[in-house]
DNA sequence: GCTCCGATAGAAAGCGCTTTCCATCACGGA
DNA sequence: TCCGTGATGGAAAGCGCTTTCTATCGGAGC
């Protein structure tokens, strides 16, 4: 019923040999052969069958993009800069066509580490992992550990925004420098005069949530100001809305809040809107992460630039083997801030 | 080097077959024996092979799910939960395990095919294309033709945001009322007093541009109002923004602007404040799709709100051959006028 | 006590490709 | 003229799993 590569070597009276051959195109067919090769596949519209040519080459064309919540712009720029860099890259095998296949985990670890499973299982090229992970030492352990087993066995592993968790070769980690990036949003509130400072954080436990609090502490440890409260949340505007309710009530005389990315300080804009309170006028807000619609925000938000698609593109490229990791694997992205209309001078 | 099953078989003292049984679970295995194969796959750490699971099976458990742009969220929630229908359905093999995977295909109808390819090579339980496709007809008839192809050989096709290409059984296709959304939307700028209005359609040559376009057009010819300026661009804010400065020169007392999005009457109100207008009192504008971000504009977003998770969710379970499509195959997913702060009555 | 049957488990034949040897063949050099 | 040699193409052995087809075994039925 299926059109298979023996059809098309009867067709073109050759070996099934030499149709692999041809369409792997890794050694030598005269020009003739080739051709009537080909036309032999166009007339019968052969489509190579995927799972017995990974299980004969031992390897898949498949790249598994992990990423914490599609649903959300951060990690969609992201994958789609990393999905390009790996259809274009292509000096693999079967003609170099990878598979970029993003998978959500919902910021779950047992569905990342199903996935991970899944992706060994498909005896995936790569697998690039997004976005921070959870801290939990038995979690982070499983993990590290399914993906020492996938570097072995030949799968390259990248990370992209998360700490690496293993010194292997074979794995490259890209990490966004959010400390510096959160530290330099709050000394910039700092600078603007802002004294009790709220913060509307990520969920606990998670690196990203970790690493920016800790830079916002930094700032404020350096300037001597006492931190202001700090409310954990998801990292959606429902978070951000309810987390404001919650700083206002632990100070009401806050004249800031930074936001744990961008969708969480839209959530706490209309928060501070629905008591009355005017931005940047009574309180500032500030982001985090500056997706597209940040600028768009009124008032425009202030907020960290990462550069998302470059850094989407640099794995996805490691991921392809198109370019070498850093010595040491771990490379730095810096995150700069921006100023916009969401933050000014606090009142008297 | 790679424990194969078997290792498995050896270490459990049972055949091979046995250990597949055990896996798969279609076949009684004595309680006894499934213990000590369950425990020697522990022990060894077996993992499956998955392409020669799928080449001996001749079906995988992967599911591709397509979409326009995975940095737009409109596309983000519906794979989002279309995913996560796929991922917890599972009486299929392997342990019901599907892999659902999200293709980025930018919109190119060639990434589009490629991705199919792709997926065809690797004999995809199913495939979910989401979002309005081109209307070139050449394009349209490759697709069709592949999606026949696809569906001749088992694999599930399902269509979500586009209109169906063929009748086949074994596809079923969720089209959003787009045309009706659109007319509503149009009818409720006409019933606040509105005569001119301009349109930031979408991308032309797409049928969700065009469906949009036709609700407009029909709910104007209804009133007969005469049709304001219309401008085509691409779905995001930068459109939007450009487009604005197209329509107003085109008319200049225009009173309302339509977008193609959300994302895309971003722009327009951008634009529109940097001329010094104000959203609603000089000039309403109005969304569609009601991504969360909307409500959180200011002013709040009128839009056209689409069931984007049922629809996404509805769609994965189609996928998953869950749920039943309707008879004939094509759902039509109802889309709700959402009135908010962004539209008024126009001065004088 | 013997046959028949349900419940289990094993043997073995592929699934459709890749790839390692080999076999050819046409030349150029000695 | 004969042989070494590079360029091609074929034969065949798997890759690791699934799945028929059989074989075995302990009762139940007579």
């Amino acid at each position: 019923m299926t059109v298979t590569l023996a059809d098309v070597a009867a067709r073109a009276r050759v070996s099934p040999a030499t149709v692999s051959r041809v369409l792997n195109g890794n050694y030598p067919v005269a020009a003739s052969t080739r051709e009537r090769v080909l036309r032999a596949v166009d007339e019968l519209d052969y489509v190579l069958n995927g799972p017995a040519s990974s299980l004969a080459a031992a390897t898949s064309d498949l790249v598994g993009v992990l990423v914490n919540d599609i649903a959300d712009p951060f990690f969609g720029i992201m994958a789609s800069a990393a999905q390009s860099a790996i259809g274009e890259g292509g000096s693999g095998r079967g003609g170099g066509e990878k598979l970029a296949v993003v998978c959500n985990t919902g910021g779950s670890p047992e569905r990342e580490l199903t996935y991970l499973t899944l992706l060994q299982r498909q005896r995936a090229a790569a697998v690039v992992l997004m976005g921070g992970s959870l801290e939990d030492p038995e979690h982070l352990a499983a993990t590290a550990a399914k993906l020492a087993k996938l570097a072995e066995a030949g799968t390259r592993v990248v990370l992209c925004g998360r700490p690496p968790v293993t010194g292997d070769a074979n794995t490259a980690a890209l990490v966004f420098d959010n400390r510096t990036g959160a530290r330099r949003l709050t000394e910039h509130l700092l600078e603007l005069g802002h004294r009790r400072i709220g913060y509307a954080a990520g969920p606990a436990d998670r690196t990203t949530t970790r690493h920016r609090l800790e830079g916002h502490r930094a700032a404020l440890a350096a300037a001597g100001v006492e931190e202001g409260p700090t409310v954990h949340g998801a990292y959606d505007r429902q978070a951000g809305h309810a987390a404001t309710a919650e700083l206002l009530a632990r100070d009401p005389d806050l004249t800031a809040v930074v936001a744990a990315n961008d969708t969480v300080a839209l959530g706490v804009c209309a928060a501070l809107r629905e008591r009355g309170l005017d931005i940047p006028g009574d309180v500032s807000v500030a982001g985090f992460d500056d997706l597209p619609f940040s600028i768009d925000a009124v008032p425009s938000l202030t907020t960290v630039h990462l550069p998302l698609h470059e850094a989407g593109v640099r794995a996805g490229r490691l991921a392809m083997g198109t370019e070498e990791p850093r010595t040491g694997g771990l490379e730095r992205v810096p995150a700069e801030l921006v100023v916009r209309g969401s933050t000014g001078r606090p009142r008297g």
